[in-house]
DNA sequence: CTTGATTGCCGAACCGGTTAAGTAACGACG
DNA sequence: CGTCGTTACTTAACCGGTTCGGCAATCAAG
């Protein structure tokens, strides 16, 4: 199977091989007459443009680079990222763009694969995830002058293009739920306080702790199931033990709700439980989590086209996604007399 | 920061561009004195090579492809395509090859991806999984000439290499464990019975319920959490109803437990329950539960060093990654006197 | 000392596109 | 009718590597 290249279309169409570049892109240069001819003759050798010339000329790659700095094993269990990938897919695939994945170990092997990919032309831009306090990445897109939407709260995102979620109103949101629910010592289970999200929560979590009155308190882990349900086991061991617990990811609250279960106790009736990133798995527990939902199929899609709109030249903007939705769900209930 | 090409590494140490790249790629042709100066040159300047001109000239992309024929709602439930996908990542990117993953709808689209891959010159290889019975990638990609790996029983890949796990062995270790805690009566719940590791499992199930004198049957479902508990409830209505039931993945066992849970039972002491490749999901629930083990992160490791065995000329061939493992956890018990 | 093979390097073609510069044909306009 | 501006192309350079043919210089063999 001889690969068919523009220049055999250019022969075939009696055409120049500029021209035909030309008419196959949509550009000025050429009549109708022959753009349509040199259309029909790719079409009938179903020609396929050869990736490699044409990131090697046009300096595009038309591929998007998203990198996560998460172990294997952290990648299996939380269900976000599948889902982001997935929705980032979505549109790819629609204007056959491509996607580069690099899972590596930490930070700093991801600052590593961003420099790499810049000196490689390797993307034309990236998606960023999981975003810290004070970000190394951030100055070092800056200076590598790579294209880049965070995803991030705008106040982590130091005036990069970011789409975000209102992780404040959602902290609200669920404590208002807890605290009209009659619930006064309440606990979080929170994800390492390094990472923005987790910093932004922790924040709202003790200002609306204080606006409602409530006892409340905070165990930060490594978002594992294991530490999450270590977590839960000390918690309910305490004197003056929280009749609500707000877990920062569903992974952990499935592990404190079968801690729970194996002290022998029972939710709603001795511990209210709420997850966070609502996933297939708060619904399929009994009782069934009340969880914080947010569409994380929707937010890949939405970052992805904002990227698209940058390199389109759109202005760099904070973009709020959409503000998690809180499920109330079985988990959830008075606290006991 | 004006990018540093071959070029301009020839031009410093003095010798023709040629000669650079004979020396950057370990090739004969230079001496060792002039090799060891162009190293020198491309450390100081931090070349690096640009994939599009390499892929162009060398007709080798360094890249390897991945296409997953599922929703993105079933990739953020399923662990294994993450973890899978992390394995294959952990070896690409030691050898610094990079990872197309496509995420599509159905096997048409599929098929059209390996299609545009082959013509685009994408990718060298591809990582084929959830095989069919008489699956038709299989003509496609030998057609195309696209260097692949399936992740499928030798039974299934009609000579094509693969690495496979011994289902039927599995399957044999599943039954043998139920029958041997005393249960007469068991209960499949299965996968789709046009995947092809189903397919082999059912055939297994049957052989091994006849060998074993049980009172064995099988509900098919769509893999999902929901058709998962929906069998469950089913099978726990029917008169003669089974005491241990073994599922066809993680998720649907989890949803299962819910049902018992649901209907007031407990496992083991009124059902025995097992699941299908093991995750943390089988850890973290109360009770934990019984599961066949995969390492799926090696699994995907050891699928990508077969494929890059094959383009450096291995022969093709079948390769027995291993056996599953039944973990035996709490919802193993003997059947309710 | 001649011949032939080997080594080390150069120059240039090539991969398959994009695109700037150049040119011929044509119509409009003063 | 000469000039200018479009239009519709062609030509050729270019992107950044790889690789082949060729040519001295060196070395072993005869």
């Amino acid at each position: 199977m001889p690969r068919v290249t523009i220049k055999e279309i250019a022969r075939r169409a009696g055409v120049s091989q500029g021209a035909v570049s030309y008419a196959l892109n949509n550009q000025p240069g050429v009549s109708e007459a022959t753009r349509a001819r040199v259309l029909k003759v790719a079409e009938e050798l179903e020609w396929v443009p050869n990736r490699a010339a044409r990131q090697l000329s046009a300096a595009r790659s038309e591929t998007f680079g998203l990198v996560l700095a998460r172990t294997a094993k952290t990648l299996t269990e939380e269900p976000f990222y599948m889902g982001f990938v997935g929705g980032v897919e979505s549109v790819l695939a629609q204007k056959s763009y491509a996607l580069a994945l690099q899972v590596v170990a930490d930070l700093d092997e991801e600052l590593a694969t961003y420099r790499k990919w810049a000196a490689e032309r390797r993307v034309d831009g990236v998606i960023v995830v999981d975003l810290r306090v004070a970000d190394p990445r951030i100055p070092l897109l800056r200076k590598l002058g790579l294209p880049a939407v965070l995803v991030a709260d705008p106040e982590l995102a130091d005036g990069m293009p970011c789409v975000w979620t209102d992780g404040t109103a959602a902290m609200n949101a669920a404590l208002d739920h807890v605290a009209s629910l009659g619930h006064r010592v309440v606990a979080r289970v929170a994800g390492p306080p390094q990472y923005g999200d987790v910093w932004i929560r922790d924040r709202a979590y003790a200002t609306a702790g204080r606006r409602l009155g409530l006892d409340v308190r905070v165990v930060h882990t490594d978002f594992s199931a294991d530490e999450g349900a270590a977590a839960t086991r000390d918690l309910l061991a305490a004197a003056n033990r929280p009749t609500a617990i707000i877990y920062d990811n569903d992974l952990m609250a499935v592990a404190g709700l079968a801690v729970v279960h194996g002290l022998g106790s029972r939710s709603p009736d001795d511990v209210t439980l709420v997850a966070w990133d609502d996933s297939t798995l708060c619904r399929i527990t009994h009782p069934t989590l009340t969880a914080m939902s947010h569409n994380i199929i929707g937010y890949g899609a939405e970052v992805t086209n904002r990227l698209l709109d940058l390199l389109n030249g759109a202005r760099p903007q904070a973009h709020l996604y959409s503000t998690p939705l809180l499920i109330v769900r079985d988990s959830s209930g008075p606290p006991p007399v």
